[in-house]
DNA sequence: GTCTTATCGGGAATCATTTTCATTATTGCA
DNA sequence: TGCAATAATGAAAATGATTCCCGATAAGAC
């Protein structure tokens, strides 16, 4: 149950599919799904199973890699957000096409451990997403 | 695509099964998944059948009288948060037991639409769940 | 009471995600 | 460099929440 534990690299051997994932993650600021990831890299190719994908998925939340976002409709999206070492942060997310844009909100953080602690809540945790439509969506 | 529409309550019909959800729902002042509250009202005798919860507790989030928070494991969970009038507010939620405290944070409003407007983003929408153990679970 | 039709509900169907487990490929070490 | 130990893979089956289907049922109108 432990929360916020930083950086712990457990050993991991480099596969070519654990590669791939994450590369098919940089190649866009948006968050993507597990199944979506998974259809890009066989469209092109790529020799890949699904679980290897929803696998290395959760291997990069897990090393602090990507950020999880839970879309309304129960769909995991996936997205590479710097190393563990990077401030919390949260994202303003295009509810069309996925497109992040980090955003970050000190102000936020302090009154939500405030608001917690005033009601006796302990080992609290938060989630901040906010949805629009990006400009290029907009259209 | 419409955000933030009013009450618009259709015509609807008053039926036992729909009472029995409602009740079961502000019995308890917890998000409770739509298979729990399914359990609780068949376990105490009720004669209904688990699409209808599911309907019932749909309705209820499309009139504005309940709220949703998506659990990170994927399912959804609901809770009776008066009526469609009521002020637009977040929850400090138990991750353990569920219960949850309904929360305000006008800062955090305007700076959400402060962030999407500097952004380009418009339509927008944002979700704040703070989670946390309560008095009760941390024991 | 009778008719119209919204609502029910049981079961099948979806769908994302997880698990299983035999096969394959990495890595550490002799 | 060769090889054993074992982590990683992936195809298929399992899971679990949620939705869909559709004949049966019951609420509201006249």
């Amino acid at each position: 149950m432990a929360l916020m534990a930083p950086t712990q690299q457990v050993k991991r051997r480099a596969t070519n599919q654990g590669a791939a994932v994450k590369e098919a993650l940089a190649a866009e600021d948006t968050f993507r799904s597990a199944q979506d990831v998974y259809a890009t890299l066989r469209a092109s190719g790529e020799k890949i199973g699904l679980s290897t994908v929803y696998r290395h998925l959760q291997i990069f939340v897990d090393d602090g890699l990507a950020d999880v976002i839970h879309k309304p409709d129960g769909e995991s999206t996936y997205r590479l957000c710097g190393d563990a070492s990077t401030t919390h942060h949260h994202h303003l997310v295009c509810r069309q096409c996925g497109k992040a844009v980090e955003i970050e909100g000190p102000a936020v953080e302090t009154w939500a451990d405030k608001v917690a602690a005033q009601h006796g809540f302990s080992d609290v945790n938060h989630t901040v997403e906010i949805f629009g439509l990006c400009t290029a969506c907009a259209a």
